[in-house]
DNA sequence: TGTACATCAGTGAACGCGCGTTCACTGATGTAC
DNA sequence: TGTACATCAGTGAACGCGCGTTCACTGATGTAC
């Protein structure tokens, strides 16, 4: 199925945009995207922009969507850096490249793991599947760490609290992952400790406080990462 | 020296004004305070907020200090609940007054650790003695419990990186705190990882993931406290 | 190749809205002699 | 105790602003015969 030319166009002209929505959030915080302010940004009228949203709604949906694409994208990309049996350096690589990717996209992760546009609720039906993508990565590591026998949490990791537990089983049998509620476990606790350096950080609350963000968030989750048993390849 | 009358009513008028307001942001989002929506709440006119704070930001500011110190009169009076050389407790106390604070006050806390006002930048000079008034109180535990022989951190919590443990210097030196960078990192890695649940669970995040979020964040805090090398009193 | 028509991108005016802030003002409350 | 005055709380009109959305429209671009 080809695209015609003006389809294309049409395309094109939706993430001219999505950029410029982007660049002003950046700038003026993710509460103020305005679709007047981008028309007049890109040289057009406002309603102008509803040849290629709808409404607002939409525009900022889209945003979102991208986000978690982005993010996801970002991950799976670098997990494929490293060595397929090196879980240690996968598993490090790829959370660096959480923190790395938030940095780069503030307002996107904000946009993502906020709640800043005032009128606005993304609807969760999107929301928590894309959510689940982006650590469904982290999670597979975990997962392929342990059947090879390479992952040696420690109990303190594996003693889910019994309500977690069960939460946990309707999770996978809903959605049918290959994965034991240890593993989840594992996967969101790096990912809860990972969100709130990254989110002090994002904020300027963490910088004032321990000056090199990098070698902070490095050593906490080369921490977390050894706690789960797993080893740098010798 | 006495309060006038006047003085007085003026005094519960800011209470009352900022009452509403954080009713209002708590139903619509931080970013939606308003004057005018406030003063119709109240029943006046919105020129009339004017007697009471000079700008709408100059309110945001007051709330944004009023909800620092909540916190962290909230915290130190759960600290005093426990024994004092009971420095298991008293930590896992605060820790878990920290999260019930901010799920009593999401909209504060989100004022407070997020950047939700459009046009609004809080001055860092009210900001950052003020967060750091917070744990200083989780700081202190730990100082007292390792003055008392009772903490023995594992050795991965006591290498701080050693561009950290400059700026952690320069903090010392410049507050006279009598600490050691080694309670710093501790303390603030407790921060970090309480955090990342807390503002998951805020934007609704946390809950669809683990279920019951309570015991997901007690075994978090519980690892991280018995990491620090505190134990429960026998 | 030329003509007739449909699709498309974008305009400009208007709608009704809420906002922060200013200003000159009106009553009511308190104070001093 | 009564009068004159100052302070205070709050009003109402107005300022200029930007917003999302609708509507009927104008040209330009593409398509079919």
């Amino acid at each position: 199925m080809m695209k015609s030319l003006v389809e294309e166009r049409h395309e094109n002209a939706r993430e001219e945009i999505k950029q410029v929505a982007r660049k002003q959030m950046a700038e003026k915080g993710t509460a103020s995207v305005g679709l007047r302010a981008i028309a007049r940004e890109l040289g057009l009228t406002a309603p102008a922009i509803y040849r290629y949203f709808p409404s607002l709604d939409d525009l900022i949906l889209a945003l979102i969507v991208d986000g978690f694409n982005d993010l996801a994208d970002a991950l799976e990309i670098a997990d494929t850096t490293q060595p397929r049996d090196d879980y240690y350096n996968r598993l490090m690589t790829v959370l660096l490249a959480y923190r790395t990717w938030a940095l780069a996209h503030p307002t996107d992760f904000q946009l993502i793991y906020g709640n800043p546009i005032p009128g606005f609720h993304a609807p969760p039906e999107i929301t928590v599947p894309a959510v689940q993508r982006g650590f469904v990565v982290v999670i597979t590591i975990l997962v392929e760490a342990l059947q090879a026998g390479k992952a040696h949490p420690s109990p303190e990791y594996l003693n889910v609290p019994p309500t977690v537990e069960r939460t946990f089983l309707d999770i996978i049998e809903k959605d049918g992952y290959p994965i034991t509620p240890q593993m989840l476990y594992l996967g969101i606790t790096c990912w809860t400790r990972i969100h709130g350096m990254i989110m002090l950080e994002l904020f300027h609350h963490l910088g004032p406080t321990v000056g090199d963000t990098d070698a902070f968030y490095c050593a906490e989750i080369e921490r977390t990462v050894k706690a789960m048993g797993l080893q740098p390849k010798t």
